[in-house]
RNA sequence: GCUCAAGUAGCUCAGCAGGUAGAGCACCUCCUUGGUAAGGAGGAGGUCAUCGGUUCGAGUCCGAUCUUGAGCUCCA
């Protein structure tokens, strides 16, 4: 009886007898053979050495598809665990994972890898490598697994082997004279890891709990060819510059001012001028779809963040009480106790329902020094914040109309991509387990109803709620939460929220949470990263720059200024006595995203010539042209 | 908060066998009035993050503090 292998093409193999993957592989094309890592049967992943005896479907992982490259980055973190030990033995292995972009090894060493020694390791890895050593998987008891990583000392590998149940098998992977406790699969040979980069070293906790010891982790890359490293080493270079801090600077945006103090923001004109068109913009969008816009205090009593839970749940991210007149009051790290105040400060029919109150509201929370980080990470923030207050039989369209209200806003924005998550009760909650429940199902189909993709994130929801989450990416591809929508059991019953039903009795309404931006700081410097600088002309601080070729054209240029300014285009006159090359080039640098260059000739003509940032000359046009070119919103 | 690294003019950086600071750009003045990414000359600008110590003498060595960066942990 032949064994049958089905392939993702629908095609099929057929073999007398039991045959590794890299075989099939083989038989498929030698191309395919030679860049396959790995295997997936049945939807579990094996070595291309295991021998498949039955009828199974089989996909084979290369470098081009994401189990590939977690594959390979793997293999290269037990690589460089080898190397590791060959020139530093007294140093013990911890565990080494492949992420995103590259892989990790975290070691027990008392003192921090240097440069020079990181230098050095790169190099025995290359070394390594081109020996073309097999990763050779076995299996062993669990009892054998205990000798064989107390006979070497690695005391880690033997905590690792106390939590996995007895009955279980064990695999280790050996290549050369190294051999780890992995569940694997692995490369077939070191030989498939042809560029290593080494990229950092830094402390990491033990299980990343900061009670346990710090271990020095490496962080590295590997790629199948020394193109496709240096193309990312490239890739790096490009996102520095594109970096908000750097081009908060260079466009002069915003600043952080160590007298005022780290992750407060100074925000300068032109940055101003960018969020307050994001600002305009957002609340026109709320009024739109039927929000009300608040405004409420910064301070409030003690009584009142008793009664919110903050003073419960919260307070490690509150600053201390100040006092006014013998009574505690808090700076507010969130808006909703205020919100609610608005909403108790009425009785509300059932009629009025849902009622959506939104705020740009400023709050500040403490963050540990470590984690602040230009604007993505501050401690004084304005969050794009509403509440949502309805009946439950009104909950799922809410939600519903609340992810497609954010995506809507986003891609306004220009973002295109988003990670979404769905983050359930986490240990320390509130509530009863059945509502949390029912609004989790809520939240789950609102996003099935849509047909989005979704993260189940298990025990990441807030003590309050479950929630939806949208992330987006910055340059680098580290993605930062912006969309937020969180369903609270807790503040309805501490406030006591009710509204009065058809029934004309007393109910209890459903509130949620929510901000699209998230913070309108980390919105800011995503937008800044993503457009890397060159924003949509309707969100740019100056959207065209007159630029006067001699001093001659200087009263045309200010009466052109002053018409445009009239039309609603923010315009400026550079005035300088410089040469128009020096003035382009200025505005280019700068970002502006028009340029409206005005000689003796456009003069005579009554035409303007203008000139697209990154584009070019657009050659001559006429003054309406000009305006509704630069006006569009694309 | 923890580990490591760094902090020199508005910006980017040089200076480090310890002998009282330097460049380019930006800025100001003057010359130049020039058609699509830097015209020329001159000038001004720094208690070298802060405080303390070692030394005849400290930007340079040591310590503490503050801030920043990369991670860990945590979050909008």
């Amino acid at each position: 009886m032949p064994i049958k292998i089905s392939l993702p093409d629908g095609s099929a193999k057929l073999y007398d007898q039991p045959v590794s993957a890299l075989r099939v592989a083989e038989d498929i094309s030698p191309r395919l053979a030679e860049a396959a890592l790995c295997a997936e049967l049945e939807g579990a992943l094996v070595d291309l050495e295991h021998i498949i005896d039955h009828d199974a479907k089989l996909v084979l992982h290369t470098f081009k598809t994401e189990t590939g490259k977690d594959i390979y980055w793997h293999s290269t973190a037990h690589l460089m665990a080898q190397a590791v030990k060959q020139l530093f033995p007294e140093v013990k292995v911890t565990i080494g994972p492949a992420i995103e972009q590259g892989f990790y090894y975290d070691f027990d060493r008392d003192k921090p890898f240097t440069e020079e020694e990181l230098e050095q390791i790169e190099e025995r890895m290359a070394f390594l490598a081109k020996q073309n050593l097999p990763y050779a998987r076995k299996e062993i008891s669990k009892a054998e697994a205990m000798e064989v990583f107390a006979k070497m000392g690695e005391d880690y590998k033997l905590e690792i082997l106390g939590e996995i149940p007895d009955t279980d098998v064990i695999s280790t992977y050996t290549q050369g004279d190294f051999i780890d406790l992995c569940r694997g699969p692995h490369l077939p040979h070191t030989g498939k890891i042809k560029a290593i980069k080494l990229l950092k070293s830094s402390g990491a906790y033990w299980r990343g709990d900061e009670k346990n010891k710090m271990l020095q982790r490496i962080y590295g890359i590997s790629f199948p060819s020394l193109k496709e490293l240096d193309q990312y080493l490239e890739f790096l270079k490009q996102a520095a510059l594109r970096d908000h801090r750097k081009l908060g600077k260079d466009l002069d945006l915003f600043s952080i001012n160590e007298d005022i103090g780290p992750g407060l923001v100074l925000w300068h004109p032109n940055g101003a001028m960018i969020r307050h068109l994001i600002e305009t913009y957002w609340k026109e969008e709320h009024l739109r779809r039927g929000y009300k816009l608040v405004y409420t205090p910064h301070v409030g009593r003690a009584n009142l963040w008793e009664t919110s839970g903050h003073l419960g749940f919260y307070k490690e991210n509150m600053y201390a009480a100040m006092d006014v007149e013998g009574a505690d009051y808090y700076i507010k790290p969130m808006n909703c106790p205020f919100h609610i105040a608005i909403y108790n400060s009425n009785l509300h029919s059932y009629r009025e329902l849902p009622i959506r109150l939104g705020e740009l509201g400023t709050v500040y929370r403490y963050e540990r020094s470590g984690v602040l980080h230009g604007l993505m990470r501050v401690r004084g923030f304005t969050q794009d914040d509403a509440h949502i207050i309805c009946t439950p039989d009104q909950l799922n369209d809410e939600v519903e109309k609340l992810i497609v209200f954010s995506l809507d806003m986003l891609k306004h924005f220009g973002f295109r991509e988003f990670l979404i998550y769905l983050s359930t009760m986490p240990d320390e909650a509130v509530g009863d387990p059945a509502d949390w429940d029912t609004a989790t199902q809520s939240l789950r189909a609102s996003l099935e109803k849509i047909g989005l993709e979704y993260q189940v994130d298990a025990g990441g929801g807030a003590f309050y709620g479950p929630k939806i989450d949208i992330k987006i990416k910055d340059a680098l591809g580290r993605a930062w939460q912006c969309s937020t929508i969180q369903f609270d059991f807790n503040e309805p019953t501490r406030f006591n929220m009710h509204y009065i039903g058809a029934d004309n009795a007393q109910h209890r309404p459903f509130m949620v949470h929510r901000a699209i931006l998230g913070s309108v700081e980390r919105f800011f410097a995503t937008l800044l990263e993503y457009h890397s600088g060159n924003l949509p002309h309707w969100l740019a601080p100056v959207q065209m720059m007159i630029l006067p070729i001699t001093e001659a054209q200087l009263p045309y240029a200010r009466k052109l200024e002053e018409d445009f300014r009239l039309k609603g285009l923010r315009c400026e006159v550079d005035s300088r006595s410089e040469k128009i090359g020096y003035k382009i080039r200025d505005a280019e640098l700068k970002k502006i995203p028009f340029m409206c260059v005005i000689g003796k000739k456009e003069e005579e003509s009554g035409t303007l010539t203008l000139r697209q940032h990154t584009v070019g000359d657009l050659g001559a046009m006429s003054f309406e042209d000009v305006l509704s070119r630069v006006l569009s919103d694309s």
